[in-house]
RNA sequence: GCCGACGUAGCUCAGUUGGUCAGAGCAGCUGAUUUGUAAUCAGCAGGUCGUGGGUUCGACUCCCUCCAUCGGCUCCA
């Protein structure tokens, strides 16, 4: 008998060589019904591999992460018996489960796989789930395993075969396809319900561009028809939030192929909402203590030389410009830290100066391969909400909390409630590759999770993720349909001082290094305004929308009222104008409400005989009939809530 | 940069095997209408069919080059 540990503490007795199937079947047939496997000790297992020793037992159902995960890698197994079917011959690369379905890297020789193959892919994959194949595991010795792939010709098996220990070396089979795999899977194919191949796309062998490129195959299961339907609604849903539709249509940024790729034009509207960005942080930041510095887009190569950053990124960069007479070499700016230090050293500093605070909305320009370009995410020049402090050792837990509370601030105001930040610190045992005493980067890592646990910020600690120059704090958000993206940073760095030679006069009257920050709430403008329009859909806080009210006349007989109406509440600072065209009232509210105008201000002959205006709010809701007045204060009241 | 897909009017998109195929809707302009909470009517104007070459009697349509965009890979101070 073997004793079996709950994940609630219970223990319970089974006899050696149970499966965590029968263990699942004993509690319930439900529970059976919907576990896809189990962890042992902490291990993912098959369901039905023999348990012969005490340990603890997880069961793992679609739910949990790791269900997922085994129904999905399962998946693409079953794919890979689907393409080996349609096209024999085919060459396994890697085929993993990720975190929305999985792929499969195939080496398909000459043949040239197009998108519409994928529906007969989907179909076979189908007819062999129904068929209900099982999983089954086999143990193989590294001989066994070379042999076979050897004999099939699929080099990339033999190459992961090679680096594999011999005596862990495992064969999944089902149906008439077999993988080399480390497990775990699924019971049998039949879970596996609905199907889709969501795209094809090319990837190096290994990940590196001098390997041979394979195709890589997306798809998605569900163990339900109704869960596909539903995640391919919010495909499409992601699609009508793409940041790069919402600003077109909202006429916010445009790109054009003349100005160069990836350079962001930002048109009236969208300067006035990144404005309105700026200033909101540029209020948050003086409150903290921040000191406002503007530093030019150019600096000497000398100084990315000192700072070190030509010699690590420089080839891979804009090339320099060249002044005419001298022939001095220029670097488009890459980051502003460089220039932040140097006013830094402008002058002698004293312990009593410090934190020094010094911020900067600096545009700084980076090359990034043509293909990488997304719309704001991935530009090639774009605006950092950056700021350097530069602090005592001892002020640094004080001052990551200031920061903290800034980025929490931001995210209560614009609504980001879903959040988790990571902490990257140094690899665990291996520190050769870091700079600064080991004494302040332990001061500084501990500082980083004090400060977090004190803000009560919830994280993920990730080894050997820190950067040779320090420990960082990255903010992941996630937005309205439950995606992630990566915003704000803040980072400690003791590279720079060192390399600057920034110094300190301490109470001893002895010269001390200062330790620097970086940090970025917002990250870029450029992708924070991408984030924001994802986030809400396009559906701005009325504080940051473009426009707040427009005012509708009924017919032309009242555009004079109208005007005097706008005028009025442009004096009180909300934006309002006037859609005076020739067209009926539904029409102007139609196409009001597909540009998602927070109030649409209907005004006639009632209103005008009133001085009143008729509010309609964004989606329908009728607010009635009130004094002008009284709606500009609504409004703003409206507006102060958000910002609260 | 690499692999693949794609590029027709300001926008969204039709365009069959190369031969009345240069089209529609919206936006724009002109006029009529003077409108009460999600599309009033009529007319007009808009495109070297991404670029450059080639095949052909004839190319939006077939082939090649380049450019841009999209999906990935790789990279990210």
């Amino acid at each position: 008998m073997i004793k079996i540990t709950f994940p609630d503490g219970n223990v319970k007795e089974f006899e050696s060589g149970i499966t965590a199937y029968q263990i699942a079947e004993s509690i319930s047939p439900r529970l059976a019904a919907d576990v896809l496997s189990a962890s042992v000790d902490g291990r993912i297992y098959d369901l039905d591999r023999p348990i012969t020793e005490d340990a603890s037992l997880k069961l793992h159902k679609w739910d949990d992460k790791e269900g997922k995960y085994t129904f999905w890698h399962s998946s693409s197994h079953l794919m890979a018996e689907a393409l080996e079917a349609i096209f024999p011959g085919v060459k396994f690369g890697i085929g993993p489960a990720i975190e929305n379905g999985f792929y499969y890297d195939v080496d398909l020789g000459e043949r040239q796989l197009v998108e519409a193959d994928l529906k007969k892919i989907e179909e076979k994959m189908i007819e062999l789930a129904r068929s209900g194949e099982k999983f089954t595991r086999i143990d193989v010795t590294k001989a066994e395993a070379m042999k076979k792939y050897t004999q099939k010709g699929d080099q990339y098996k033999c190459e992961l075969i090679r680096d594999l220990e011999d005596g862990t070396i495992t064969f999944y089979t089902n149906g008439g396809f077999t993988d080399l795999c480390r497990g775990p899977h699924l019971r049998n194919t039949s879970v596996i319900k609905a199907v889709k191949l969501l795209s094809i796309a090319g990837a190096y062998w290994r990940g590196d561009e001098h390997n041979k490129q394979l195709t890589r195959i997306y798809g998605i299961t569900f163990p339900k028809k109704s869960m596909l339907d539903e995640y391919l609604v919010m495909l499409e849903e992601a699609k009508k939030r793409d940041h790069r539709k919402l600003g077109k249509e909202m006429e916010l940024f445009t790109f054009s192929s003349k100005v160069g790729m990836g350079l962001p034009l930002w048109l009236p509207k969208g300067a006035a909402l990144r404005d309105r960005l700026e200033q909101f942080l540029r209020k948050v930041q003086k409150q903290y203590g921040y000191l406002q510095v503007i530093t030019p887009h150019i600096g000497n190569k000398e100084l990315y030389i000192t700072s070190g950053h030509w010699a690590k990124y420089g080839k891979d960069s804009f090339r320099p410009i060249t002044t005419p007479q001298e022939g001095e070499e220029y670097l488009l700016k890459p980051m502003n830290c460089p220039h932040h230090c140097e006013i830094y050293k402008s002058k002698p500093r004293s312990y009593k100066d410090l934190p020094l605070r010094y911020a900067e909305f600096g545009t700084v320009y980076r090359y990034e391969q043509s293909g990488e370009l997304h719309g704001l995410t991935r530009v090639r020049g774009f605006t950092q909400d950056d700021a350097h402090l530069f602090c005592r050792p001892d002020q640094l837990k004080d001052e990551f909390c200031k920061v903290i509370d800034i980025v929490l601030y931001i995210f209560r105001t614009l609504k980001f409630d879903k959040f988790t930040a990571q902490v990257s610190l140094r690899h665990q045992t291996d520190h050769s590759k870091y700079i600064g005493s080991e004494e302040n980067w332990e001061k500084a890592e501990r500082a980083i999770q004090e400060a977090a646990a004190e803000k009560g910020l919830p994280t993920v600690v990730e080894y050997d993720e820190a950067a040779f120059y320090g420990p960082k704090l990255d903010f992941m958000v996630k937005d309205a349909i439950g995606r992630s993206w990566q915003l704000g940073t803040i980072q400690v760095d003791y590279n720079l001082p060192e390399r600057f030679e920034l110094e300190y006069v301490g109470a001893d009257d002895k010269k001390h290094r200062p330790v620097m920050i970086h940090r970025a709430p917002f990250g870029s403008m450029e992708r924070f305004v991408a984030v924001l329009l994802e986030h809400t859909g396009g559906k701005l806080p009325l504080w940051l929308a473009p426009d707040q009210v427009m005012i509708l006349p009924v017919s032309e007989k009242y555009n004079d009222f109208a005007k005097k109406v706008c005028e009025l509440l442009n004096n009180y600072e909300i934006r309002a104008s006037i859609d005076d065209r020739n067209e009926t009232i539904g029409k102007k509210i139609r196409e009001n409400e597909l540009k998602r105008m927070p109030f649409l201000l209907v005004v006639g002959e009632k209103e005008e005989t009133n001085g009143s205006v008729s509010v309609r709010k964004q989606g329908g809701e009728n607010l009635g009939e009130m004094p002008v007045e009284e709606f500009a204060k609504y409004i703003k009241g409206e507006i102060d809530k958000e910002l609260e």
